[in-house]
RNA sequence: GUCCCUAUCGUCUAGAGGCCUAGGACAAUACCCUUUCACGGUAUGAACCGGGGUUCGAAUCCCCGUGGGGACGCCA
């Protein structure tokens, strides 16, 4: 059997970190197997779903690399299929028309909630032997009810969670088609896994108690049940529930704030999956290693700070090619030019190990681009009149001396020892006077990238200024 | 209210009855490295929700509590 699975988001809104993780772990199933991965619109809430939304999933998955195999197919573009399946199973009777009304429906629930019980449709319009159906009121377009059965229990092995297990009695006649013909939620999810020979339906479990719905109509239609895995949610860093109003950020705001994907996919593939104690794995290790056996069953809370290691780490090994052109966007968009300014890739290589995420990164590398104000309080502290005159004498030096780190390194040493100072003691303002700050990689690499020409223009506006 | 799911360090987790004196990672703390700040290295502290069972033996199995989450729509 070749395994397929489907990521099938709704598009009301971006993709956030919870959808990521669901697309990340189908994806990573299929993968895994050789199978398929397809990508499902359910966009059915006409409403609420915006073509902005398909994009901004679309562009959400790219930008983490889950490609898929099949689709987008989308469900309102299946609306015929739908019907004919509907079509059918009034045939067939394993649904029915309903002339319920909506006021009905709220006065029948109304009156089980003051009796505490659980709100459920009565049957009232299900046909059964031997039993008379109220008269068809005029005007009434009906609804068409699945014909659950009434007893028994629906099963299933779920991948994640083990054996679940619900009563039929806790389950009522729920609405496939509405009143003016459109499938609902439950029937349209059915009938596309059954078409697209789902497999392996991996989503989050806010869907546990959906299945048992949809396992019984798949039975009705003498469909193959596929395996269910169901994922625990992803709480915030507060350990409050995501949502739209709290904290449930799209995944391309990682982008801007400076993550590198393969980061973020690091830390979702960990976030409620594990193989033994690894922490740190590409993607094409997870492919090899992800299984459905070692996701946790309980919600898992995210965890900013972990994420920002991750991100420090795969900064470190980050071609620097590659952040050059990432912190370029990044400069371009506070329209800091680099012409005339030493090689990026080499000043992002002096400083991946030191920063955290992409604009970090950038800010660290600004002054080499922008001659840096250092403020009054850097400058009355560092620059001391002892420091400018070392400053004065190194700058003779670094005029004629040869210009690699390992040539400039002792250059400022014996400057520093000549005017009886310590090497932080020269080396510090040196920063200040170059980058406008007392701290920075090591001095002499720093000297090396920047070039001789740039560091002597600033050093002479720092001599003359003090 | 009913039904379903869930419960190991602050956080993510390892753990499938004896390998557990409960392991790893992030975070924290200390020290080391150092030309500053970082990075890095080393070390330390930190957990089996409670109560009953089952068993020679339970973090692991069962039951009951409690906490957390979800569902009960002509939303998805």
């Amino acid at each position: 059997m070749t395994v397929r699975t489907r990521f099938a988001p709704s598009p009301t809104g971006f993709l956030h970190i919870g959808g990521a993780r669901t697309a990340l772990f189908s994806w990573a199933y299929a993968r895994r197997h050789g199978g398929t991965f397809i990508l499902r619109i359910e966009d059915t809430d006409v409403a609420r779903s915006t073509p902005e939304a398909v994009q901004a999933i679309i562009d959400g998955m790219q930008w983490l690399g889950l490609a898929h195999d099949e689709g987008p197919f989308y469900q309102m573009q299946r609306m015929e299929r739908y019907k004919e399946v509907i079509a059918q199973m009034l045939a067939a009777g394993t649904a029915y028309h309903c002339y319920t009304s909506k006021d009905e429906l709220d006065a029948l629930r109304a009156e089980q909630e003051a009796k505490k019980e659980k709100p459920r449709y009565d049957g009232r319009w299900r046909p059964e032997a031997g039993k008379t159906l109220p008269p068809v009121p005029a005007g009434v377009a009906p609804v068409v009810r699945f014909k659950n059965p009434l007893d028994g229990v629906v099963a299933w092995d779920d991948q994640v969670k083990g054996r679940i297990e619900f009563a039929n009695t806790e389950l009522d006649d729920f609405i496939i088609a509405r009143g003016d013909g459109t499938p609902t939620y439950n029937f349209c999810v059915v009938v596309d896994d059954w078409d697209m020979g789902i497999t392996h339906v991996i989503r989050g479990d806010d869907h546990v108690n959906n299945t048992p719905r949809q396992i019984n109509v798949l039975s009705a239609l003498g469909a193959t049940v596929p395996q269910y895995a169901h994922l625990s949610m992803i709480l915030g860093d507060d350990g409050q529930k995501l949502s739209k109003r709290h904290g449930a950020v799209s995944v391309m705001q990682y982008d801007e704030d400076g993550y590198l994907p393969e980061a973020v996919l690091n830390y979702l593939a960990r976030l409620g999956w594990s193989h033994g104690d690894d922490e740190v794995f590409a993607m094409e290790q997870f492919v090899q290693w992800f299984d459905l056996d070692h996701i946790t069953a309980s919600a898992a809370q995210f965890n900013t700070e972990k994420l920002n290691w991750l991100n420090a780490h795969y900064l470190k090994l980050a071609d620097p090619a590659r952040l050059a052109g990432e912190v370029e966007r990044r400069l371009a968009a506070q329209n800091v030019a680099l012409a005339g300014g030493p090689e990026l890739a080499k000043v992002a290589a002096l400083y991946r190990d030191r920063a955290t995420n992409l604009n970090e990164l950038a800010d660290a590398v600004h002054p080499f681009y922008v001659v840096p104000m250092p403020s009054d309080d850097v400058r009355t502290q560092h620059l001391t009149p002892a420091a400018l005159t070392a400053l004065g004498a190194l700058r003779e030096k670094l005029a004629t001396c040869g210009w690699t780190a390992a040539e400039l390194g002792p250059v400022i040493k014996q400057t520093a020892a000549e005017q009886g100072l310590k090497m932080p003691q020269v080396a510090i303002p040196l920063r200040v006077a170059l980058l406008g700050l007392p701290q920075s990689p090591a001095i002499d690499a720093v000297l090396e990238v920047l070039g001789r020409e740039r560091v002597l223009v600033r050093l002479d506006a720092t001599l003359s200024a003090g």
